[in-house]
DNA sequence: CCGCCCTCTAGACGACTGGTCTAATCGTCC
DNA sequence: GGACGATTAGACCAGTCGTCTAGAGGGCGG
């Protein structure tokens, strides 16, 4: 699909063609071939830069990760108190998750299951992120505590951790029902958990 | 001479052993092959039981949510009050999705991002089965609401969802951490969320 | 300008597995 | 024995991941 010959960056370039690859179709069912085909990258660049299919996994999560938190951060900046940053993060994830836009689906919720237990590095990798976004929302919970616009009593992780889980939940039911209503729904019960009483 | 349908057991016993299997390997992640050779079938057999892999991952989909709908609703049967069933239900789900029985972990946590957008007749059945479970979720909330064990107003139904999502979340985050503390909370905040205040 | 070295590309190849299908065998009953 | 459906054996080829040899390209010292 991709045509630009990225000389330059061959590595970044393999690594964003898998994801929207494997957004699509998993870990497991896409081999090398499809990717470096869809990429116009031949096999022997790949073990170039990559030692493994299983290494390859774990750049590209950590790839994925890197962008994302990079984007997290910047939502966060641009919003004003911690309830207003929560909310602007969850309304992008619900966008981004909507079926309309398959290659911008959570790769945690498209790959955790399949490959945590197919591989420990990978699923280091799942958790290493994951650890950080909830960290980050945290962060937002504190300071959404802090200045009044968060009402919640519980412990901010603890908040953060299951508004995260939620939100899985939610893309994945959303995954099988093809159909976003259920992220509206769950954006729809984080405004209400958060709304001060 | 009662010859016993041999063809049922052979058929059976290829599901029973798959399920094992595909609960840890996930669905393209295992080849009819490993799954034949566990359950001692020859190769020629399959086809004989299953018009194609698909079909028979949509047969273990089918399998499983009978099983799976059967427990439930024994559980609902042994327990009392509207709130004592759902707690007995996610504390069966908790035991189930425990690391140490991966044989017994949700084959919804493994497998909905891996199929939903591979087949979708496998979704379909992904989704019958979901909704069957929060149906019956939906029966326990209204009950516990009308016999005065559940005084959350909202309506069943959402809190039904909600609940089902938080557990698929958690499920999810407690396989990347290949830990089972996340249950063990999810199970602590169900309890809160259906307290009496 | 040349030759050298090292990075990167190229893609054939091997050993194996994938799902699928046809042709033959088996078991049972008439 | 003959017929016939249920069951199996194994061929089939496209695909898998990974290896390997051969060479193109660019930078640099001389």
């Amino acid at each position: 699909m991709t045509t630009a010959p990225p000389s330059v960056d061959v590595r970044e370039h393999i690594l964003s063609t898998a994801h929207l690859i494997m957004s699509g179709k998993g870990f497991s069912g896409v081999g090398l071939n499809e990717i470096l085909r869809a990429a116009h990258v031949p096999k022997g660049s790949f073990y170039h830069y990559f030692a493994s299919k299983e290494a390859f996994g774990e750049a590209l999560l950590t790839r994925y990760f890197e962008h994302y938190l990079k984007q997290m951060d910047e939502t966060f900046d641009h919003a004003g108190n911690g309830r207003d940053q929560l909310v602007a993060y969850f309304e992008m994830w619900a966008e981004n998750q909507s079926a309309s836009h398959p290659e911008s689906n959570c790769l945690v919720v498209k790959l955790a299951a399949e490959v945590s237990d197919l591989s420990d590095t990978m699923r280091r990798a799942l958790k290493a992120g994951t650890d950080a976004i909830v960290a980050r929302l945290t962060g937002a919970v504190t300071a959404g505590q802090r200045d009044g616009s968060i009402g919640l009593k519980e412990p901010a992780a603890a908040v953060a951790l299951s508004l995260y889980q939620s939100w899985l939940g939610a893309s994945l039911i959303a995954k099988i029902a093809h159909n976003d209503t259920p992220l509206a729904a769950a954006l729809a019960e984080t405004r209400h958990r958060l709304a001060i009483t």
